[in-house]
DNA sequence: CATATGATTCCA
DNA sequence: GGAATCATATGA
């Protein structure tokens, strides 16, 4: 018996909020009726404050690449990068505010192989199979969700990664992740002693 | 039409 | 440290 996925009003709240309360929750994949289900852990993620943030895609205002995030929130935005990447967002706040979270990370919960790699947003996705084709998807009606967490994590806030050209914007602590949880893409240096005590 | 670059990953 | 590799945005 599955949790209930998470509803429309929930994706309803800025990027900053949404982002933060992502951390725990289940990412579920049915799409595939060949295939077993698949979820994951999401232990990582980054906001994106709409087209004033100098950092998030919206800046450039409507396009067709960015038309969903100005659009209804809880949906997917999926987006190509580097020539050979498709990264997992999902859309949030609300019809004209453009804000986004990236999913940057999970760990497997089923359906993977257990050694599955989820960690960083290139291979997040590529590991769900998700794809530009996916982009505009309705996270509250498809056979691709998300459902809420059990427990609350420990969560820790980083300045976004890969975003240095957005001067001012670039610094602000809008990366969120698990720090309990060891399939994050860029656990801290001295990284030693994080996690489940052995 | 031409060009620059990126919300990254992988290899040396 | 540097390459891979192309969609997207922007300017001619």
């Amino acid at each position: 018996m599955s949790a209930q996925r998470l509803r429309r009003e929930w994706y309803e709240r800025d990027a900053m909020t949404v982002a933060r309360a992502l951390i725990g929750c289940r990412l579920v994949d049915e799409r595939d009726p060949a295939r077993p289900l698949r979820v994951a852990r999401i232990v990582e993620t980054e906001a994106y404050r709409g087209p004033k943030d100098q950092a998030s895609h919206s800046r450039v205002g409507i396009t067709a690449r960015t038309r969903v995030m100005f659009g209804e929130a809880g949906h997917a935005y999926v987006f190509f990068i580097y020539g050979m990447h498709d990264c997992f967002n999902i859309t949030c706040f609300g019809p004209g505010r453009a804000h986004a979270v990236l999913v940057r990370a999970g760990e497997p919960m089923a359906g993977f192989d257990p050694h599955a790699r989820l960690d960083g947003p290139g291979r997040f996705a590529r590991a769900f199979g998700i794809t530009r084709a996916d982009s505009g998807g309705d996270l509250t009606q498809g056979r691709l969700y998300l459902c809420p967490r059990e427990k609350r994590p420990r969560i820790v806030a980083t300045a976004r990664v890969g975003v240095a050209y957005a001067e001012e914007w670039a610094d602000r602590p809008w990366r969120f992740y698990d720090g309990a949880s060891r399939h994050v893409s860029r656990p801290p240096k001295n990284a030693i002693g994080r996690g489940q005590p052995a």
